[in-house]
DNA sequence: CGCTCTATTGATAAACCTCAAATACAGTGG
DNA sequence: CCACTGTATTTGAGGTTTATCAATAGAGCG
């Protein structure tokens, strides 16, 4: 039975894990440590060396970094099954990613020399450590190109459809986006302000494409987005 | 002598294969295949699967995507010692990114098979890739939230001091930027237009903190463009 | 010398930010 | 259940940055 039985399947489909046998996954688990996380508890900040570097976890974070002036720019959302590696793996700097948790939820976290241990007795991880890392930096290529190219409603649309992606649930009249998500979160992602999306937003909620309640979002007409979202 | 061992030379310095001894580091450069490439030469377009997948070099490439408008983004520039991953070696995608040689250039490149061999065989390259990518990934990072918070003349700044960095040449009276860069290219670093950039450079050559002629810029007054480019 | 490509410069317009003020909304303690 | 408080959201007015477009100038090349 019990909640460890759950871990490793979960870890088995993971990214991570992949081409790995179930007794390798769970030792390469009990080498670091589980730890559960409520919802806007911070796992770390300002890349602090102390803490962990390398994850894998349960649940929703948000990797942002704050600049010189105090704007907090988001990085990524992280979702179950994914990893994030920082650069303070490799080199041993500090940078000032912080990492916070949107809903409960569990993490494994490695150091960096039991994750160096790891990747020199598991070279598949390393490979597919590897693969992830090129992934997010497709993601974050792309990005740049969608602040370099589209206007905030396009980017708000295409943000819309890339958490639907990610974690959306399908319900009785549209699909529901999992994670609570303010106006702000938005705006922080996309590079633009609250307000901005705020109206963006609210001019969709009344042509019913969507529908917002307490930080939910609800897509009713999703291919008017998609629509948006492509547009030239 | 000869241009052999002025390769193996190179290599050795390559984040790539770094803690690899000479002789492992000759057997991987053998395994793939050295191109030299006319300045304008073009290593692969739209990500070509035909093509190599993988590569370092001596000279400058740059790696550019186009939008489906049209729009050309400019992903990164590419120096002696580094190395391209793309997402192609592990997922089987063809990308629109386009590969493009700035000065004449000289590539080693393999192909995914051949990568993905040389990987299984040294784990320690898997090791370097992974540091090679976090760090892009990083780089990346950075300049997205540079996009998100800077305006224009500080990216301009900014764009400048990392080129000083990564190629500049001290010269009789400033420091040279030894790769030749039009306003365009500029522009589509930062995501701005060719007019914008031109506009801030003029200003800056009227203050005579630089100098541009043929598509080299010196600069003159770096101090002063630092102080720009930290400007909050 | 004409051709092409790049750079400059100006005028205009659009997108978006900034700031302020009002409103809604959730949670708390009485 | 209600008033209170703090937070998120909406909406408006005005200003700034930067894109767009057009016209001109300069540089390199056959």
């Amino acid at each position: 039975m019990n909640t460890h039985d759950h871990m490793i399947d979960n870890f088995s489909k993971s990214e991570l894990f992949k081409n790995l046998p179930a007794d390798q996954i769970n030792e390469i688990i009990c080498i670091g440590s589980t730890q559960p996380l409520k919802p806007k508890a911070i796992l770390f900040y300002q890349g602090d060396p102390a803490k962990n570097y390398f994850w894998v976890k349960q649940g929703t974070l948000k990797l942002s970094q704050v600049t010189e002036d105090g704007k907090e720019i988001t990085l990524r959302y992280i979702s179950p099954g994914d990893m994030t590696a920082a650069l303070a793996i490799m080199k041993q700097k500090e940078y000032p990613v912080t990492a916070q948790a949107m809903e409960p939820s569990t993490v494994v976290a490695w150091n960096r020399s039991q994750i160096l241990k790891i990747m020199e007795k598991f070279p598949r991880v390393t490979i597919n450590a590897l693969s992830i890392v090129l992934e997010q930096l497709d993601d974050m290529q792309i990005r740049y190109m969608e602040l370099c190219t589209q206007q905030v409603e396009q980017r708000v649309a295409r943000t819309l459809m890339r958490f639907v992606r990610t974690s959306g649930k399908k319900n009785n009249n549209g699909i529901c986006i999992d994670i609570p998500l303010s106006r702000k979160d938005i705006a922080e992602y996309i590079g633009t302000t609250l307000f901005t999306v705020s109206r963006v937003l609210s001019m969709w909620e009344k042509k019913g494409w969507l529908k917002t309640s307490k930080g939910q979002i609800i897509i009713l007409e999703p291919h008017k987005i998609v629509e948006f979202s492509e547009e030239i």
